[in-house]
DNA sequence: CACGTTCCGATACGCTCGCATCGCTTCGGG
DNA sequence: CCCGAAGCGATGCGAGCGTATCGGAACGTG
């Protein structure tokens, strides 16, 4: 066996340079050459790497939403002390992508999500992540209202037991929409990042404060 | 001057093709060739009619949001007995689009957003959307939580107001938002039509009931 | 009744796309 | 030692794109 590389790394290179390009021009503006250049590699190394083009994307997208996800968990473990109401915070903030430096990453995403209305394989990945990230925040959301005590039931679906912020899937599923929609207004210009920061700290405060 | 045509309906006839279009298969589906023929007009037509195919795509998405728009005030003025809570919560499932019957205009809107966050003149065209939308629920969203004079009974002026009731503009912001996100994850199935009904009413539920 | 202006549909053109192919280089193993 | 399998970059190919162009049909007008 002659000549070996890591394919692994560079796969993840490649899908760097997918979301940079995304970031720049849209995920229609994603050509292969294009990739290639911008990875700094051969348009034959990306072809080997992916045998197809939506390969690639689905390894892009796959990618991402790992990186996002890591983001939400190291969030939540590097602050363990504070309350779960903070964390939960902390980690709204952190799927919502209204810093700067992850506007490249919420760009993308939103190319991906137009593009999964219309290619189930896309549609599966984000499912995916939607679903994890719903559990993760149900859960949070649970712990941080949940002062009353009651341990809620492990893997109860979550029948609708009374109304508004007392379901924590419901809630999570509120948070979850907002951030996107809030991403989404942001990068069309709509609202500032503050304003939308501004916007998702409001709805946080009214879900237990009042 | 020879022979005429009604340049302006054909311009909405061509928009509802690229909307069949966009619907099916996305934004990038949209040649014009397609278009041509599903709006069965040559392809000569279309070129007449929009000098560019950016010219085509703005046009198409100024007349959808037109359409959203008259959906929602003639929603109002259809039920202007009812409660201005009660209409709000109309006006909000109208711009949703969670209906079976909207999921085209749904796809459509969402794609158009993606491309609008690389495409400048299509984001100026959502932002002036989202900023009139904005505008009719903000004074939706006061009128409902403040004392108006309308066919509700005067309830308190200020007891136990919700947290919208303290900044309609936020609530209309958070509203539209969430409304986005929510239609966006339909879209991809993460959540289904029913259930996204569900969270946008307790969502409302919670503006001022509490 | 021609005439010319204006509109129409079809076709041509240049370009770029995703994908396939082809020599060449580089190694491990018999 | 050298042979063959595997990686590599470059190029070719068919298709489809947006746009430009062109001959002919339609209709008010002198």
């Amino acid at each position: 066996m002659p000549k070996q590389v890591d394919h692994e790394s560079r796969r993840r290179q490649i899908a760097e340079a997918v979301c940079r390009l995304a970031d720049e021009s849209g995920l229609e503006g994603v050509t292969l050459r294009d990739v290639a250049a911008r990875a700094e590699v051969s348009m034959g190394a990306v072809q080997r790497c992916f045998r197809t083009k939506e390969e690639m994307l689905v390894f892009a997208l796959t990618y991402i939403g790992e990186r996002i996800a890591a983001r939400v968990t190291t969030r939540l473990v590097e602050s363990p002390a504070q309350s779960a109401r903070t964390a939960l915070g902390h980690a709204t903030t952190e799927i919502a992508l209204l810093r700067e430096e992850h506007r490249a990453e919420a760009r993308v995403w939103l190319a991906f999500l137009a593009q999964a209305a219309v290619s189930p394989p896309l549609a599966e990945i984000l499912r995916s992540n939607y679903a994890s990230l719903q559990t993760v925040f149900t859960r949070l959301i649970a712990e941080a209202g949940g002062d009353t005590g009651g341990t809620e039931g492990a893997d109860g679906t979550g029948a609708a037991r009374g109304k508004g912020s007392h379901d924590p899937e419901c809630a999570a599923r509120t948070l979850l929409a907002l951030a996107d929609g809030l991403t989404a207004h942001v990068l069309i210009g709509h609202l500032s990042p503050d304003t939308a920061l501004a916007v998702l700290d409001a709805h946080l405060g009214g879900l237990w404060g009042e």
